[in-house]
DNA sequence: ACCTGAACACCGTTCAAGT
DNA sequence: ACCTGAACACCGTTCAAGT
């Protein structure tokens, strides 16, 4: 089933019935994107790019897509359905802090994500399982419909925060010495005290359990 | 005082001593971006269209700023130094949520910010009033000082976050029709029954207040 | 030291034409 | 219907030269 139905597509259920057999699907994209993505990066993921791994012009993948976003939202989706799901927790607290680990754990393995995460939605339907959860949950723990929502989007916006700030700096410390770095080596004693205290410490206070620990005290005070 | 002392400037204390005199210094580099910005979007602002606005060839800007990243982290700077940064209570919790929503208010008055915010620091000497104010309350109310520093990152991942998505999707909202309403109109009833009996009155639920109160429960958990 | 001109190595996308 | 070829309207940045 084509995701958007708008778009003519060899992959719906009826062949179609006139015109030229296509010589590749909506799927040979992704996958073509996938790969091209694995071997160079995201910012390397250009039409152009991505035609030469297909051995068509780049006018070719405009038949089969819309524009670029409508590729990335793709790639996306794809991705999001390819997690699996565990089974949950009967406790509403809990529930919550698993799905949204889940989901944080699941982004955070490939950084491209990251990028195409920041100016795009995630709305495949395999990733509706998890507002689903978290809002169903929420409301079993006995918040009102409104509230159940807020809490997913403050849980959320959480979530995608940790994952494009923390995604950011991991790559802008793979791409050399930071402005950043130059930054805390001079900050001035007078005027942030505890900063210059912390001074180069900062990096070492480990950002990994970071997420989980914010999530535990988000969740406990949307509960409350 | 230059913010980058590895580059040359007609800023710096004393002026330059040999050579001919700069037509334009870097701050009128970053007021000439700034209107660009204003008058056609972030998404304008290119080097050849700012050297167009300063009469000049996009090379000469390449004599101020390193490149198109650093012009950005200025900009970025300037507008944080311009703040005006309120007088705090004393209580170290109302301390932080006053300083986590004037930061939030301040970044979220420009929608170009958020663009440039997630593929950059906002490391300004002003902006580290924030960080400087935040972990200083966090140890007050009785945090270890890594503990401190974690509470800081998780208010900013959950502030950055939610200026980054909800900017995203107020620009979205305004290029058209979206994808999101199609896939929220066609919700399977079976599959997410919360999100089918919110559908629509999804939108309903107002974002204003959303941060405000994920905030308080973010920063009640953490200081529990 | 400061700036220009021309060029390099790219982008996403439209449009008209071929099969 | 599916795909190609050529072109349009851009990018950021390097490099050699002018003043």
């Amino acid at each position: 089933m084509g995701k958007m139905g708008t778009m003519p597509t060899s992959q719906s259920g009826q062949p179609a019935r006139t015109g030229r057999p296509a010589r590749m699907s909506r799927a040979d994209i992704v996958a073509a994107a996938h790969r091209v993505i694995a071997a160079d990066g995201v910012e390397k993921l250009t039409m152009r790019r991505l035609a030469a791994e297909l051995a068509c012009t780049p006018m070719a993948l405009y038949h089969h897509v819309r524009d670029k976003q409508d590729l990335l939202r793709l790639l996306l989706d794809d991705y999001a359905d390819a997690i699996a799901w565990p089974a949950l927790p009967d406790d509403p607290r809990q529930r919550i802090l698993v799905a949204a680990t889940v989901m944080h754990d699941a982004l955070s393995v490939h950084p491209w994500i990251v990028d195409v995460l920041a100016d795009g939605d995630l709305l495949g339907r395999s990733a509706l399982w998890f507002p689903e959860t978290i809002i169903d949950a929420a409301i079993t723990a006995g918040l009102s419909v409104p509230d159940a929502v807020a809490a997913y989007r403050a849980i959320w916006h959480y979530t995608a925060g940790e994952l494009i700030v923390t995604g950011r700096a991991v790559r802008r410390a793979a791409e050399g010495p930071t402005y950043r770095a130059e930054v805390f080596a001079n900050l001035d004693a007078e005027q942030v005290p505890r900063l210059a205290e912390i001074g180069s410490r900062w990096t070492e206070f480990d950002t990994e359990t970071t997420y989980a620990a914010g999530l535990k005290a988000l969740v406990t005070g949307l509960l409350a």
